[in-house]
DNA sequence: GCCGTTTTCGGCCCGACTGTTTTCAGTCG
């Protein structure tokens, strides 16, 4: 009956609005405009669904949500639309709001670009190059030649939408081209990654780099002059910014020495934390921006320079914020109190805890490609002391459940057997491998492994396979399920989410914390680059209430479990230090853990 | 329209770049 709004949703409407009072009245609606911005943004980065706040009476509590606000959600949810949102959209096309995903193109341009055109919401974009290609948008007021075939390229050449991302260890790659492009310019004293990139989130939307140089202009051309390059976005005199095939946009800002530590800190962003952090400052009397700091209360405002980023935090009597926390979630008031943890790093981690060995388990997932002894190979080669093999488990079908435990006893066997060698003094630094396996949570929340079959193994990590789509309260109910057995150690990869292609599943995750908690359960942080679950924001939640984690790549062969940079960055952006993490735990201390009731 | 270690009123981050303009509007981050 009642339309299901998801967050996005919720936030798409609210950014039409401030759209829709852009093109009204910018003026009049300025701070209006900015407030139902502001909200979209705070509803985009809830963790929890905003419909499900709405249920329990707790819209006054997000950010940004205030009487008015809430009293039209109350009404948008109850009744499936609002007098007041409708009555600001009313005079405002629909393909519009479509035309305004266009680069380029904003709310002014695009009402106006409809209204004369009366291009209808049936494909706005093809009318939109219809009537660009024959020429009719240069005469219209305040458009010319040059914006027309903007648009054009815009709309035809670039399909995709503004709004589009790309994984992290993707992005990471093409920035490594764009680098080393870079540095065969001698002008270029120093170049760094800033942005999304260097805050380590999970997607990334363009590629923002800094330059120091003397000579801006010479360094500009040569970014422009990048052999990938397929359009120049703009080039100015501190900027410029080119797309390149896979329609990825890079952004370059150049300054000398003397400032470049506001640059640093103005283009990591991310934007929300500039904007907290210049809110915080005018408070103290001080101006921020990428070219340094003005005190507003001295006669001359004069501008004063970081070279380095530490003493731009320092000056505003901040602890240096790690930009994986620049977020705007809590960081300068934990700043300004001294309590910006010590995040976790590589180097703390002795183990990796997920992984799939070329073992033939019989399983009807993937199995993986390399054998245990490759595994334990790189495991030295990263200075690990123990490693998990997590198998899938066999499948249920064509297997009767003795054949099941026939096969886990023969793999304890070989685990034992590869145990027994390290115990003689195998080179290296693995000193024990742990019999482990990563077993289905059927829909109904059992195991497809017998009791029998689970005491072969020293603990196991369950995760969901199938069944994406249950309902919220049944979904909690399946994983609660699943984790009560005392072989179970550790949720794996928890929300199921493929970034980009599939959603998370939807649980009642304050729940399965608690659970976790009180029943010395661990939370996995999966370092795959396209899972990178539990996600930042839910770290975050459960960290809170006190859980502990366990970081694994998920390798499906050696070079896989190069992957635990990515699951420590995601650790990090959840705030997590090295007690948080269970495999940072010496060997000993693990079995500790392990073997404790 | 939101919000409060100046506040229930009076603020709300700060700047670059482009195109179409003669001083600025629109878009973007």
């Amino acid at each position: 009956m009642n339309k299901q709004w998801s967050n996005l949703e919720v936030a798409e409407l609210l950014r039409d609005l401030a759209a829709a009072l852009q093109i009204k009245d910018p003026k009049k609606n300025k701070f209006r405009i900015i407030a139902y911005e502001n909200a979209a943004t705070e509803i985009e980065h809830l963790s929890s669904e905003i419909k499900d706040l709405w249920d329990e009476n707790k819209l006054a509590e997000v950010p940004g949500i205030g009487d008015s606000l809430a009293k039209n959600l109350d009404e948008l949810f109850k009744t499936g639309k609002s007098e007041h949102f409708e009555s600001l959209l009313r005079d405002i096309p629909k393909a519009v709001f479509d035309l305004m995903k266009v680069q380029g193109v904003g709310p002014k341009t695009a009402f106006k670009l409809v209204s004369q055109f009366n291009i209808s919401d049936t494909n706005p974009k093809g009318q939109l190059a219809k009537v660009a290609r024959e020429g009719k948008i240069r005469d219209l007021e305040g458009f010319g030649e040059k914006s027309e075939a903007e648009i054009l390229k815009s709309v035809t050449e670039f399909k995709v939408d503004k709004a589009k991302r790309i994984l992290y260890s993707y992005a990471v790659g093409k920035s490594e081209e764009i680098l080393a492009w870079m540095r065969q310019d001698k002008n270029v004293k120093r170049i760094d990654t800033l942005g999304s990139l260097r805050r380590k989130v999970s997607t990334i939307g363009d590629i923002d780099l800094s330059v120091i140089t003397d000579r801006s202009k010479e360094v500009l051309n040569h970014f422009v002059n990048y052999p990938h390059t397929s359009r120049i976005l703009e080039k100015g005199e501190h900027k410029a910014s080119i797309m390149v095939p896979g329609e990825i946009q890079i952004d370059i800002r150049v300054q000398p020495q003397d400032s470049y530590g506001s640059l640093l800190q103005h283009f990591t962003g991310s934007k929300y934390h500039n904007i907290a952090l210049r809110e915080y400052s005018l408070k103290n009397g001080f101006s921020l921006s990428e070219f340094g700091i003005k005190d507003l209360n001295s006669k001359t405002e004069k501008l004063l320079k970081f070279s380095d980023e530490e003493k731009f935090y320092k000056f505003l009597g901040l602890q240096f914020i790690p930009p994986e926390l620049r977020e705007d979630t809590g960081e300068i008031e934990a700043a300004r109190q001294n309590k910006i943890p010590k995040l976790i790093e590589l180097a703390d981690i002795k183990a990796d805890l997920q992984m799939h060995s070329s073992f033939d388990i019989e399983t009807s997932h993937d199995i993986g490609g390399c054998s245990m002894w490759d595994l334990i190979e790189k495991g030295n080669d990263l200075g690990y002391e123990y490693l998990a093999f997590t198998e899938h488990n066999p499948s249920q079908k064509g297997h009767t459940q003795q054949q099941i435990v026939n096969i886990l006893q023969k793999k304890k066997d070989t685990v034992d057997q590869i145990n027994s060698s390290l115990a003689k003094g195998v080179k290296g630094s693995i000193k024990k491998v742990f019999n482990s396996l990563e077993i289905d949570i059927l829909p109904n929340g059992s195991l497809p492994v017998s009791q029998e079959g689970l005491e072969t193994l020293d603990f196991a990590l369950v995760s969901i396979h199938s069944s994406f789509n249950l309902s919220k309260s049944d979904m909690t109910k399946r994983i609660l399920s699943a984790l009560d057995n005392p072989k179970v150690k550790v949720l794996a990869h928890p929300t199921g989410r493929l970034i980009l292609k599939r959603e998370s599943i939807e649980a009642d995750w304050g729940k399965i914390f608690e659970f976790a908690v009180k029943n010395d359960k661990w939370i996995e942080i999966n370092a795959d680059s396209s899972r990178l679950d539990l996600p930042d924001y839910l770290i975050k939640d459960a960290l809170k209430l006190g859980v502990k984690f366990t970081l694994g790549t998920d390798a499906h062969n050696a070079w896989g479990m190069d992957n635990m940079q990515f699951g420590i960055n995601n650790a990090r952006r959840g705030w997590l230090t090295v007690d948080d993490i269970v495999n940072t735990r010496s060997l000993s201390q693990f079995e500790k853990l392990l073997t404790k009731p």
